[in-house]
DNA sequence: GTTGACTCCCTAACATCGAAGTGATCTTCT
DNA sequence: AGAAGATCACTTCGATGTTAGGGAGTCAAC
């Protein structure tokens, strides 16, 4: 039978590419204690001065779950302030706070300079290229995706009990003695 | 001061066009109760046979500590066999279960089909030139990318204890009585 | 003024990520 | 043979991704 996709597996082709980027990033961030994300967000509020959080997790590609934990933490670091907007008890209003400031004027220079490492190596018609295409993927404009119609639900294989790692074979074990 | 970064958060950018496109294939696999790194190694396994854990985690984009919990599962799920070498008892190879096989032959005209839709949204020339595009970034056919150095350690910002959700304000709760 | 629908942020539970480290096995050198 | 070093899968720990659901606040219809 064999049906095989004739297509290379894009999304993860955007992994790896990213991961080729963003190796070059991740060491910078690692020498401040900070993650990618809270990287993201600190950026963010550095150029829009406040944003809700539904804001963030819509520019920054993080789920509201996962914000929550993010924020909390950047939080307890104090390079944020969380508060919640009077007319509606509901939203809050996120901002850097002067300490959260100061570390993205300290960490912004070493990003762009390895920004520019990158374009040297990568140049810049490439660079160029990526974002248009990019763009192209994220923006809208264009005939919506049609979803295809799923069959009718194939029992999921049964769930784990207790996992075990695979199993020693005892051919030389038992040559030995 | 203000030091801004001239370059567009590329990674970010990386990061919203794949959700842009895995979302249309995300409801497939849920439909079925796989992941997408279980869908990952699937596929690949049913191109290549068999595989061992650290050509999965490098084609597949998954640490090995991750790929760990992963096989585990998906061998509790009975979709693939993981077999020690005899001749080097560290390694192990794993394969697909007939049952795997089968799940695979399932989904495959779907997960196809669905890249057949999104052809049609996005355009042949734009599926081509991402292929090109990413490519180009991934293979390491080019000036290698330099690493800035970096300064003396900023002491990482206090970590956390207990944490709290934004607080309430209390204008109007004093302000009702 | 109370109900019901809705919005927003949050928590819970589980899986994965990312960094660091462990144990067992194999290889090489002495 | 024996010791040092390398490899490989796996584990540990904290943070984040995903899905599902809960609690408080707002708004509009009744």
């Amino acid at each position: 039978m064999q049906s095989r996709i004739s297509y290379r597996n894009l999304p993860q082709l955007f992994l790896k590419a990213r991961e080729e980027l963003i190796c070059h990033f991740r060491p910078i961030l690692n020498h401040f204690g900070l993650t990618e994300q809270q990287w993201r967000i600190l950026r963010v509020l550095s150029e829009r001065e406040q944003l809700e959080p539904w804001e963030i997790c819509d520019i920054c590609q993080i789920l509201s779950p996962s914000l929550a934990g993010v924020l909390s933490r950047m939080d307890d670091m104090g390079v944020i302030s969380r508060n919640r907007v009077p007319e509606d008890q509901r939203r809050v209003i996120v901002r850097l706070s002067p300490q959260g400031s100061a570390l993205v004027e300290e960490i912004a220079p070493l990003i762009q300079a390895q920004y520019h490492k990158l374009e040297e190596a990568l140049g810049r018609e490439l660079i160029d290229e990526l974002y248009t295409v990019l763009d192209k993927v994220i923006s809208g404009t264009r005939a919506p995706v049609e979803r295809i119609t799923l069959p009718p639900a194939s029992p999921a294989p049964a769930t784990a009990e207790k996992r075990k790692r695979a199993p020693r074979s005892n051919t030389r074990a038992t040559a030995k003695p």
